[in-house]
DNA sequence: ACATGTTCCCTTTTT
DNA sequence: GGGAACATGT
């Protein structure tokens, strides 16, 4: 019998959502899988179920939500604080991503593995810089192995929770196996040395610690009995973006969910982290693996208007591998979707900031618009010309504050005082400010501590011990000392306390200080803003420890919300704006290889992946949507004459507005570059359009006089043929004079940079 | 040790 | 065009 409270609560449902998405708050008892399209109601579903369990009497902490991001984790607490209206405690919810609960799973039962609870999440950075001192150690050649490489491998491999024994599964050729398995052995053993792990560890350990969970109870092994305890915690398990999923991921799930009620949100057309190991087909095939599975489908749309989601269909209906649905909405056509060209990427980032400058003019929310570009690389301008009309704007993700130098070796200190056998950290700060512990003998520390299997730390602990001269081992004692002081101290003060000495103990802002370069000033400011950082850090949570302000740091890569700029515009990847949506939203770069990116142009796999990219991508506006495209476009430096994305061509005529004429054009496989950016009749008139010297002087930088006193014009898609090389395509050129650089991709799909003047016509 | 210089490769996309 | 790792000179 249901309680009168369930009744009002059903009513209350069946008021603010459609049958599929009350059908999705209510199952119960079995596996459930959420096809949810884009823009559906797919977290009103989510939040609106965990408040159901909460009502019905599920207690908090026995209900496990997670979210793609750490953002999104947040805003889900907090929808659901509201729709509970305080009658529950939502702080006991277990609310996160994969990474942030594994992390906690971890610091709190990883003794069980060896893991102390302050354990150090090495960012990629520092997994870097421990890869680097392996391959060094193993004398392989810097060229065919570099660290980053190497980690990709490493990191494939944990993706799938496969460890240095298992890697015949990457099917990797000699001899990067057999490198690839020893510098991964080590760099597990390094990284058990310091108590770190890094952000596939923290999946593939919480699994084990799971998995060891499950053995069968011998004898007095009591040890485990709070992991076994915490192995059957979950009585309902919501995971949102399930079709991002990566094996060990999906693990994972399999693991938490244990006997507890499981349902799985997603969107197969919105899988867009197949190169981070998610495979769709865990999504795909859910129902199989989970006996009588129920698949409810979302496919009325809120967001946006018919001319934005006949335009996104469009563009993902040509993919093969997918469920198939249709979105529908009653928010009418609304304006059709608006596609430009324009004559290079500053006279895109210059229209759009103009639009968006009028836009806020007469009224718009910045916070309500976006600017989406497929690559980091791209937001330079973009950034360059909102600012310059006056606007804040805010970059989400990219080189993010916490990269840079002086940010990290303050982190590096405070990460040191809470786990001083974090090598990579303490290597970083060891001398900066120098105290004549230079490089020499740096690496005979380094090395001794790796013959020892130890950590650094705990050779600089001795340095009577190490070898090295009577001054060298003062210093370092000096140094050990300076450190265990802070540590003593910090134990007793608050984060931003603790900040403030380290930047001060340590000599770091003297050393900043005594330079009177702009650049230190600049860093002095920076560390001013960590500090600020902390201070509005302990703001929001009093109680907060230094340990989980360096949590929150290395887990969200810093994602910043700078509080005084409230309606800024925002400008991110297409990536980071899965699951967000904006009134007007701009789409930039839609050009063949920017987006679809050169890097994916041979793979169809990887082309289906791009696709579903542009998907997510238009369906995040809701009323205003704009595509744009640069004639012309400095990559690397180089003037690249782009032609329009194929997903321009595979918008419908009667729902978009073309503004340029040769987009209209079909996509021609290779054609000769736009002898000028496009006439101005071709433009409206009443959109707003800057004249800029590519336009007034289409020519003169890209026309290259080598070749063009030869009475030979070069163009995309030309046909060159190298002495030695062989033939070859134009992709582009950069250069004037006698240095004009062609860009030729030869029959061997390679591409190179040529001096025009070694090539001839074909 | 530091400052400037040089070369390289680079860019997908993120927790 | 640009950052970062190396390199060379003071």
């Amino acid at each position: 019998m249901q309680d009168r409270r369930r009744v009002m609560r059903g009513l209350d449902l069946s008021m603010s959502l459609n049958v599929a998405q009350q059908a999705a708050v209510r199952h119960r008892n079995g596996p459930l899988l959420v096809l949810a399209g884009a823009g559906t109601g797919k977290t009103r579903v989510i939040t609106h179920r965990v408040a159901a369990l909460l009502g019905e009497g599920v207690p908090a902490w026995r209900i496990l939500a997670v979210t793609f991001t750490n953002k999104a984790a947040a805003e889900m607490r907090h929808r659901i604080e509201h729709l509970c209206s305080g009658e529950h405690d939502v702080s006991q919810l277990w609310v996160g991503t994969f990474h942030s609960i594994c992390a906690r799973i971890l610091r709190r039962h990883g003794s069980v593995l060896g893991l102390s609870s302050r354990f150090t999440i090495y960012d990629p950075g520092d997994q870097s810089s421990v890869m680097g001192r392996i391959l060094k150690e193993l004398n392989v050649s810097d060229k065919m192995f570099t660290p980053r490489g190497v980690l990709g491998h490493i990191d494939r491999a944990k993706n799938r929770g496969l460890g240095p024994q298992d890697l015949d599964a990457l099917s990797l050729v000699e001899p990067v196996r057999s490198v690839v398995r020893k510098a991964y052995e080590r760099y597990q053993e390094r990284l058990r040395a310091a108590d770190a792990v890094d952000f596939g560890d923290l999946l593939m350990r919480t699994v084990e610690l799971l998995r060891v969970a499950e053995q069968p109870k011998e004898g007095q092994d009591t040890e485990l009995d709070p992991v076994r305890g915490f192995a059957r915690r979950f009585l309902q398990v919501v995971v949102d973006e399930f079709q991002d999923t990566n094996p060990i991921q999906a693990e994972l799930v399999d693991r938490l969910a244990g006997r507890a009620d499981l349902c799985v949100v997603g969107d197969d057309d919105q899988s867009i982290y197949g190169w981070r190991g998610a495979d769709v087909d865990h999504f795909l095939s859910f129902a199989d693996r989970h006996r009588g599975a129920e698949i409810i489908r979302l496919e009325q749309n809120y967001r946006s208007t018919m001319n934005i989601l006949r335009s996104a269909d469009a563009v993902i209906r040509k993919n093969h591998r997918r469920l198939g649905k249709t979105l529908w909405s009653e928010a009418g056509d609304g304006e059709r979707v608006r596609v430009l060209m324009l004559g290079t990427e500053r006279d895109e980032a210059r229209f759009i900031a103009r639009e968006i400058r009028d836009a806020i003019d007469e009224g718009a929310n910045g916070d309500e618009i976006a600017v989406f570009y497929r690559a980091h690389a791209q937001s330079r301008v973009l950034e360059d010309e909102i600012r310059r009309v006056g606007l804040a704007c805010k970059i989400v993700g990219g080189i993010a504050f916490y990269e840079r130098l002086e940010i990290k070796d303050i982190l590096s200190y405070l990460a040191v005082l809470l786990n001083p056998h974090s090598d990579a950290h303490l290597l970083r700060i060891l001398n900066r400010p120098t105290r004549g512990i230079g490089s020499s003998s740096q690496t005979k520390l380094v090395e001794l501590a790796a013959s020892r299997g130890v950590s650094l730390w705990t050779v600089l602990c001795d340095p009577s011990e190490t070898g090295l001269s009577k001054a060298a081992a003062r210093k370092i004692s000096a140094f050990v000392a300076m450190i265990e002081e802070l540590r003593e101290r910090s134990s007793v003060l608050r984060a931003d306390q603790i900040v403030l000495q380290v930047i001060q103990a340590t000599g770091y802002r003297e050393m900043l200080a005594a330079d009177d370069s702009d650049e230190a000033a600049d860093r002095l400011e920076n560390l001013q803003e960590l500090l600020g950082n902390v201070a509005e850090f302990i703001q929001e949570a009093p109680s907060g420890t230094l340990e989980e302000y360096l949590e929150v740091v290395s887990l969200t890569g810093g994602e910043r919300t700078d509080g005084l700029v409230t309606a800024s515009v925002s400008l991110m990847t297409v990536h980071s704006a899965k699951g967000l949506e904006f009134e007007r939203v701009y789409l930039t770069g839609m050009e063949e290889r920017v987006f679809p990116h050169a890097r994916v142009l041979d793979s169809a796999v990887e082309l289906e992946e791009e696709r579903r990219l542009a998907y997510v991508a238009l369906t995040r506006a809701k009323r205003d949507l704009t595509l744009t495209m640069a004639a012309k476009r400095r990559i690397y430096g180089q003037v690249q004459v782009g032609q329009p994305s194929r997903f321009l061509l595979d918008l419908p005529k009667d729902a978009i507005q073309t503004i340029a004429r040769s987009i209209a054009a079909p996509p021609p496989a290779s054609i000769p570059a736009p002898k000028a950016a496009p006439a101005r009749e071709a433009w409206r008139d009443d959109i707003v359009y800057e004249p800029h010297e590519a336009r007034t002087a289409p020519e003169d930088d890209a026309s290259p006089d080598a070749i063009a006193s030869e009475g030979v014009h070069p163009y995309v898609g030309m046909m060159v043929r190298h002495p030695t090389l062989g033939p070859a395509e134009v992709l582009g050129w950069s250069g004037e004079g006698t240095k004009v650089k062609l860009q030729l991709r030869f029959s061997t799909r390679e591409v190179r940079t040529i001096l025009a003047r070694f090539v001839a016509p074909l």
